[in-house]
DNA sequence: GTAAAGCCTGACATTAATGTGAGGGTCAAG
DNA sequence: CTTGACCCTCACATTAATGTCAGGCTTTAC
């Protein structure tokens, strides 16, 4: 299929799907024209990379599990474990400090409501 | 002071402060000579900013932020609530993104060390 | 008076995925 | 053969705060 069909079965834009082909993520063949080919599976394929994407993995991290599917041809792939878990972790850094502002926030806005009940609201 | 001692003074780098300025956070007198003069109160001045750009305010809205405070000379300024409320529903949207983000991550690694366990490593 | 250190402005670089537009082939239907 | 839809590459724009460099004043210390 060209790239205008496989773009509407995923819905990423062309200009995504020639993205993600020059940062390794998709290869599809060339026809005479120089038009792009894609295989029917590459809806599939298109569809991991954006679960990855929302994963928060970057198009290179993504290249290497990629590969390792590829090979195994299995979803299920010892080397993703160890992204898996660094980006676990990092997510889990991002909550924290999110957590933390949040409570600061949280703070600042109790203290601006107890300044008005203090200082009165009887205009 | 100058701007390499107030940049001393907070911790800010100069090329920061004068973005600062730039974006309307500070406002330094002019020497004669061009330099930037800042009173002393500019350190807290800066340190204010700091703490907003860690709750993860835009310098637009600090901006607004700082008119508000300035004209009511208190830190407990009613101006700022809805932003502090909006950045609050912003943050906890996140964190909700991220807590599915998590879980996301947790059932495949789960499924992974599932996997390995299953195809066994009597190796 | 000279050298070093400090200051100035202006401008380009950074990040990452995507949008957008120019300029130009290709294909399909009439 | 023409028109419109589709494709190609190349390249610049986006966001936001900050880094960094160039070219050029000023001040300070010697």
């Amino acid at each position: 299929m060209n790239i205008g069909e496989l773009s509407s079965l995923t819905g990423a834009s062309i200009r995504s799907l020639r993205y993600y082909e020059q940062k390794g993520l998709l290869s599809p063949f060339r026809k005479d024209n120089g038009y792009r080919e894609y295989a029917p599976f590459a809806v599939e394929q298109v569809r991991s990379i954006q679960l990855y994407l929302n994963l928060g993995l970057s198009t290179d991290e993504i290249a290497g599990i990629l590969q390792c599917v590829l090979k195994n041809k299995e979803a299920f792939c010892e080397e993703v474990l160890p992204i898996y878990r660094q980006k676990l972790q990092d997510i889990d850094e991002q909550i924290e400090l999110l957590t933390n502002i949040r409570q600061n926030l949280t703070d600042r806005i109790d203290a601006i409501l107890l300044e008005r009940s203090i200082s009165g609201q009887e205009e």
